[in-house]
DNA sequence: AAAAAACTGTTGCAAAAGCAACAAAAATCA
DNA sequence: TGATTTTTGTTGCTTTTGCAACAGTTTTTT
């Protein structure tokens, strides 16, 4: 086909894997990690259950083998933030966070879940001496964190963004280059992108009737289309 | 001495090696790390000084030796964005970015530092052979990723800040328990303090002016005393 | 199928933040 | 040291954002 195709492909593959040259399977990692490692533990939730709290689990981490989980932060004025949202392979929990936050983060499942844990120390210590596994794990654990980085990075660049209408247009933006359309469905309802923006939802929503109005992108639902 | 001063060392530690009972040392990695591996180079660059460009260096990684380093970004209207902000022991680099974003991102020297480059793929190829230090270097590595990831963190907690007064005492309050004082210097001009905050300069300014009026802090110069 | 809950779309008004501009102070340069 | 550049502190005005409230939909629960 066009390398154009191909050169969208490779944008696509990046987005979650980044290095072509490297030979990292993330799915095929986690895979083994479950089954060759005893020192995991593999849990399901159901929708809207609490997957793991920020407190006390320092050294706790966490994979997303199927589902979506949200970590949210409730402040003193009972607003509501996404910290941040995981879906297939991302790893999350207390361990990547700063000891001491004043906030409490909860982990909630958005849809039916699985989830895998561990405990970072133990990996290190006991676990050398019962998993064979373990030689290469350390190895795949740097690309799963490199991958981590790499989409805290962009959270950040969405959030720096100085207003709403920024901040909405960058969010489509990726989600347009992740799904190779120009139409795509949102991730989220309306309430909750807002949390994820970090922006209050009736100014959303009224910087998205202008997008609408001056022609930038149409909207059907959930389905935005791109017309720049 | 007092519980309470124990208890705060430990936290101060926890914001830079996080894990107590692993014993990583960074900065001992990162010696022998320069002196061990033939893969990597070292720079020295002048205050204002470009570090590198994150254009085509799809695996480049970055350690800071010494100094602060910027990674700033202009939009198209010329706002500028401190995006991030590295110090002794901190990683960047365009491997840290998903392929494609539009922005063009400059990681500037702010103060005479050094940086220890290297290529994320020749660690895990061509740097087999010959170098002996290799075995211990992804251990290592994701022990840094996953600082990075905590400190990443830490900035969208502040960026998720509803308001300019909530990123402010954020931040304060993480300078404050990180130096372990109620008064500390600022390691940024007021001008970057906003540019790294992400808000207009004069509001910030505003609301340091009402943060003083209403007794929350003290301010003399770039030194900061928190009063509550 | 009815009732309850959550989400969407919208608005007027209030508060916060951004913009532009400028004088004074501080830092840097030559 | 004196000249130049950068930073600080401040303000009036404009724009953007947040807040509160409510009616109409849609989704979920019972």
């Amino acid at each position: 086909m066009s390398n154009f195709v191909t050169h969208l492909s490779q944008d696509f593959n990046n987005l979650g894997v980044i290095f072509m040259d490297t030979n990292f399977d993330k799915k095929n990692f986690i895979e083994n990690f479950k089954h060759n490692c005893n020192r995991v533990q593999i849990k399901k939730f159901l929708k809207g259950e609490t997957v793991t709290t920020y407190i006390e689990k320092r050294n706790q981490i966490c994979i997303v083998i199927s589902g979506e989980i949200d970590l949210i932060r409730y402040d003193f004025n009972g607003n509501k933030t996404i910290i941040g949202h995981f879906v297939d392979d991302d790893v999350f929990g207390e361990a990547f966070y700063p000891a001491n936050t004043n906030n409490e983060l909860f982990a909630i499942a958005r849809k039916n879940s699985e989830v895998l844990f561990f405990n970072y120390d133990s990996l290190f210590t006991k676990c050398k001496r019962n998993c064979d596994f373990h030689k290469t794990l350390t190895n795949s654990l740097s690309e799963l964190f490199l991958d981590q980085i790499i989409s805290l990075n962009l959270r950040i660049e969405l959030l720096t963004k100085r207003n709403i209408r920024g901040k909405i247009l960058s969010y489509f933006e990726l989600l347009s280059k992740s799904t190779l359309h120009r139409t795509f469905i949102l991730p989220y309802s309306y309430t909750d992108l807002a949390d994820y923006l970090s922006v209050d939802r009736s100014a959303m929503m009224r910087e998205l009737k202008l997008l609408i109005d001056e022609g930038f992108i149409k909207k059907n639902g959930n389905k935005i289309t791109l017309l720049y």
